[in-house]
DNA sequence: AAAATAGTGTCTTTCAGACAATATTTA
DNA sequence: TAAATATTGTCTGAAAGACACTATTTT
């Protein structure tokens, strides 16, 4: 019987850069133990309704995600990819806001992006492959806002936005794209950060949000 | 433990129109026997090197297709997808081009897309993200040159990408886009259809269109 | 010659990006 | 006031679609 798991593409930005949640893979965990790895289980059909609500009690249990932005990513199987046989790992990525990301512990880390060289099984794969389809979705809808916080200025969304895709944006693009997404609420508020204050903007409350995401999907997808 | 398996959404231009390729479920498969469902099969970790290798082994046993253009499409998983339990079913999609796909049998047949009301288990769901996911991907990519012959004109194959995208192009349009891509070759020949003869054209040695979709996932993806 | 189909020229609209100009803060 | 940052105006170029016009077949 082939091995069926759930691996998680946890994603924040601290400092400003995009990071990776990894966990310590403990003494029980027998291949790569001390390793750090993408937090990752088996999915237990007694507790699981579905591979997604696998990926939510995985983020909760190691690594004290609560209720992130989670979409599947892709499944990796084969005979190879772990020591202990024949599996079968449904991938998941997840965007948190970094005000809720959990603080690093014995068992829990953020890496940044950059940093990783290596990752034990096939995670480095995985983690391109999220990375990819992070920047893919960035460019027709507005995932990187699950990265933002409450509340945002222009500049400060679109310097998430340059993170996520790996390069800067000009200003006047990036203002006229999000602006027509529909996305954004001016909150009426200014702000500054040492020149003239910039707008300050909210996201769109979620529900209208959803909306706006499945008729993207029911387009683009 | 819960089940593996893999299903398979099988794709063909018939007669100017999108088919599908369903099976009927033998006397021994449990569960909507003698229904017509898309071709699926367990996982056989003995036989298949990975799931990809498990779409192929179902796609010759029980479509006698050999080598169609095969694409992971995502993971359907949980308890009530199937009578049997807990399960989860890796979907792949498959396209074949008509001259090669396999005659009806007592198994096997071609449905067109549209005479599709309902499948057994969440077959339909399948069914109708592997159509967004073609539809999507021929924005972007030259999918839909794998539903076509050898040799075609610029008029045959715009039908072929109405047929997909399920509505019409204008013909300016599609002919800068498709030359742009850089995945044809003119033959030289000419062929008529009842007025002017049109340009005969042929896809591009398969290695170069390999590279060419590399690059695009590494863009796109 | 008429009908049918293919291919080209070109105009308009749209949108991205460049960049200059203006506006409003803080130091 | 100078420096920093935000916002707006507007030009240019690329690409899509509309559409008319030309070209080359069959009947």
């Amino acid at each position: 019987m082939p091995l069926l798991m759930v691996d998680v593409v946890l994603l924040t930005l601290l400092q400003g850069s995009l990071h990776v949640g990894l966990c310590r893979r403990t003494n029980s965990d027998e291949p790569f133990h001390d390793k750090w790895t993408l937090p990752g289980g088996m999915v237990r059909p007694a507790v699981d309704k579905d591979a997604e609500a696998t990926a939510r009690r995985v983020l909760k249990d190691k690594a004290s995600v609560t209720s992130p932005y989670l979409e599947q990513l892709a499944t990796f199987s084969g005979a190879k990819r772990d020591p202990r046989g024949w599996s079968a790992s449904i991938a998941h990525y997840a965007l948190v806001l970094n005000q809720v990301a959990p603080e690093a512990t014995d068992n829990f880390r953020w890496v940044p992006l950059e940093d990783i060289r290596a990752l034990p099984f096939d995670h480095l794969k995985i983690l391109r492959t999220a990375v990819g389809r992070l920047r893919s979705k960035t460019r027709y809808s507005s995932l990187p806002l699950h990265l933002a916080p409450d509340e945002f200025t222009m500049t400060e969304l679109r310097a998430i936005y340059e993170q996520v895709m790996g390069g800067s944006i000009p200003a006047r693009t990036f203002e006229r794209y999000i602006l027509q997404l529909d996305v954004l609420v001016d909150t009426g508020q200014l702000r500054s950060s040492g020149g003239k204050p910039g707008k300050v903007f909210r996201k769109r409350p979620s529900a209208k949000l959803a909306e706006l995401d499945a008729g993207l999907t029911a387009r683009a997808n």
